[in-house]
DNA sequence: GTCTATAATCCGATAGAC
DNA sequence: GTCTATCGGATTATAGAC
């Protein structure tokens, strides 16, 4: 790679985590690198190809974080390494977070190149490869690595978005701050591992989910939506 | 509220719902309609008064699906009904989920108006009110209502989130179905009211966790997150 | 590799006739 | 309420000189 692809790069990065998409257009960009917006297509094809190695910026970025935490000495340790380095990703980048978990449709790219797909992909099997050791050391209830993976998984994606979203307010109705956030979601993920619901609670609730089961509770007209997903 | 005023909102639901964001713009929705872009002007003072009354639109369907909930008989069954209600809504209108839990900087809006912000809230609340009455019926294990709302719901739209931005895969890395992702969130859910960790495991997840804190252990430059956060 | 110039298209919004 | 015409601006991308 070019000296001036990796400036294209990491200028493409910085204007697009300090703008968002809307700022990120291939004039902004040369403007910030202090040249004409045609030159950079002697690097790049098209914006899309700017774009695709930006998200592919944010997957390396959180990979080395991901993997940072094999230095744990025991399967314990690389469980909770792994969960810290995955906040500490969203909340010092958060750009690049929304970026990997917003589908690309909506980002206007028809289909991640496989190099990416892979890391996706990667990074989903290392979570549940720590879920796995967890189990055969007797930290988490055996079962299915992969779905408690996700369980996990979801938990921790779950809290993130909403504090990206500012979904998380206080008493006063004003967003958390950070730090605030960091002790909410230590506080769920013990709430997760010992469980919520009353031993004889589960077996209600179950009774009351499959009694609902049939019918879509929902009243509303079924639109578009129904295209899109299918 | 005039006739043509709802048909604009109507098909600006759909147009945004079938082509996202961008295919949200004035000129698509007037020909869409069949009339031209400055007629649209004649009942919404801009495009950001369409948008949010999108945006609107989206809270009070949800809304509706959410109060439905309130017509189950027992605490149990509110709360299996208001989370099957939640579901559905993402399901069968996906497009006004994402828009619901899309930051509104990201859209391009500043501020929601105190009415939408006001129904973000009773949304909020409402789950807290269907977790409080679980506990007091001995169904949730007792505790802050308010926290243990924030990890049901994070867990419910985590998996959501994951499925709608289409990382759920199965393993031949297809997106998952719609049935088998319902399959995979009902189980889920179980496993979180029963709890992932093995009873002497929370503790030593606990010390895990407590050892790595002092160290932010993700090695990445600091980049303009922080501004965007602060 | 970079520039100027330009093509082609889209956007939000307004003025004024009907 | 809707139209035509238009302003002023943005965008991606290309052609061709240097």
């Amino acid at each position: 790679m070019s000296d001036q692809r990796e400036r294209i790069l990491a200028e493409a990065c910085e204007l697009y985590l300090s703008q968002g998409m809307g700022g990120f257009s291939m004039r902004k960009l040369a403007r910030a690198i202090g040249v004409t917006a045609p030159a950079l297509y002697k690097h790049y094809d098209s914006r899309e190809a700017v774009l695709l190695d930006v998200i592919a910026e944010g997957y390396r970025l959180l990979a080395r974080g991901l993997y940072a935490a094999l230095g744990g000495a025991t399967p314990v340790e690389r469980f909770a390494k792994a969960g810290a380095a995955h906040l500490d990703f969203a909340l010092r980048h958060r750009r690049y977070y929304e970026l990997i978990y917003t589908h690309p449709r909506l980002l206007g790219i028809d289909t991640l190149p496989p190099e990416v797909e892979a890391q996706a992909c990667a990074i989903h099997q290392f979570f549940i490869d720590r879920l796995r050791e967890c189990m055969a050391a007797g930290i988490i209830r055996e079962g299915d690595p992969k779905a408690a993976a996700l369980t996990f998984w979801s938990h921790h994606h779950g809290m993130i978005s909403l504090y990206l979203s500012g979904m998380l307010t206080d008493d006063a109705g004003e967003p958390v701050d950070r730090e605030t956030f960091r002790t909410l979601h230590m506080e769920s993920g013990l709430r997760l591992l010992r469980g919520m619901a009353e031993p004889e609670g589960v077996d209600r609730i179950l009774e009351a989910a499959a009694a609902g089961l049939p019918e879509s509770a929902l009243g509303g007209r079924s639109d578009a939506n129904d295209r899109v997903v299918a």
